[in-house]
DNA sequence: ATCAATAAAGGTCAAAGAAAGTCAAAAGCA
DNA sequence: TGCTTTTGACTTTCTTTGACCTTTATTGAT
């Protein structure tokens, strides 16, 4: 088995219990593995991609870190029926209902949630309705899009 | 920890009691953390800037001392003067620049620039040119009243 | 009361140290 | 041969340390 592999599998054993966010050292780990340190980022940047369900940010000198977050899929999947699911023409009950299962089910915070219904409120969309439903569907959905991390 | 993350908390918890004004002695912090003066003037410049809200100020000499107050009312304040002086109408280019220049003065997250930006882009409002820029202007001030805290 | 010396703060800046990042060459492997 | 993995030299970012500087207060002699 490739040491690459063997890193791969030590880090997601360290989400285990919950938890969705962890912590290593590249220095630590190349050691404990007797590798190179840049070969912690070579398994970070092909096995722990987005598009894998991980976001990575790390911080340089003293004290140094990288922190890995695993993403919720079932929150993005969720959204992502929601929004394909909207139809052409949307009005302001409809966005009302949407938003406080968003927030039942916490995927959105409250800010977002404040952000989404005053983009999307009649006061705010002043024009006729037929075209006012239509373009809050387009809103609405587009700002959707933008929650999904 | 670093030693600089432990002064910082250190002193962000003197914060606590409703007291927005603290002071602190350069050379006692530096004993108890067992680190250089120094490290107290590194600490303050890199986690207590004006664009993250403190003011600090000091006096040298015998009996000398930093004081540190935390100014909350900035970003609200200036997000209101910003939103008082938004024009009937707003272009995609103007919006680009108001929110990078919030970004910079970090008022708000990047996720809400996201939001922001999608709601008033060009793809999405699809509407004639004059409705659509004084539309903007609408959707854009709102969200930003939203945004204060 | 005045002035100079000294002590008691805090300030500055650059070097050293401690991480992590990048990129391309070399090595393996299918 | 062409892709993936491994290596390592070099870079960038952030933190820690220390030598030296400036400002203010205190003290003591006149």
């Amino acid at each position: 088995m490739r040491v690459s592999d063997i890193i791969e599998e030590f880090i997601k054993d360290l989400f285990n219990e919950e938890q969705e966010e962890i912590e290593i050292q590249r220095n630590d780990l190349a050691q404990r593995f007797n590798c190179v340190p840049s070969q912690i980022n070579y398994v970070i940047s092909t096995r722990f991609k987005p598009s894998q369900g991980y976001y990575v940010e790390s911080k340089r000198g003293g004290g140094g870190h990288i922190t890995i977050r695993k993403i919720d899929t079932t929150k993005s999947d969720y959204l992502m029926h929601i929004i394909r699911n909207i139809d052409k023409t949307l009005n302001n009950t409809d966005v009302e209902i949407l938003i406080s299962d968003f927030l039942t089910y916490d995927l959105i915070s409250t800010k977002e949630a404040k952000l989404l219904r005053v983009a999307t409120s009649d006061n705010v969309l002043t024009l006729p309705k037929d075209l006012r439903d239509e373009l809050r569907a387009n809103i609405f959905k587009n700002m959707l899009l933008n929650l999904i991390d």
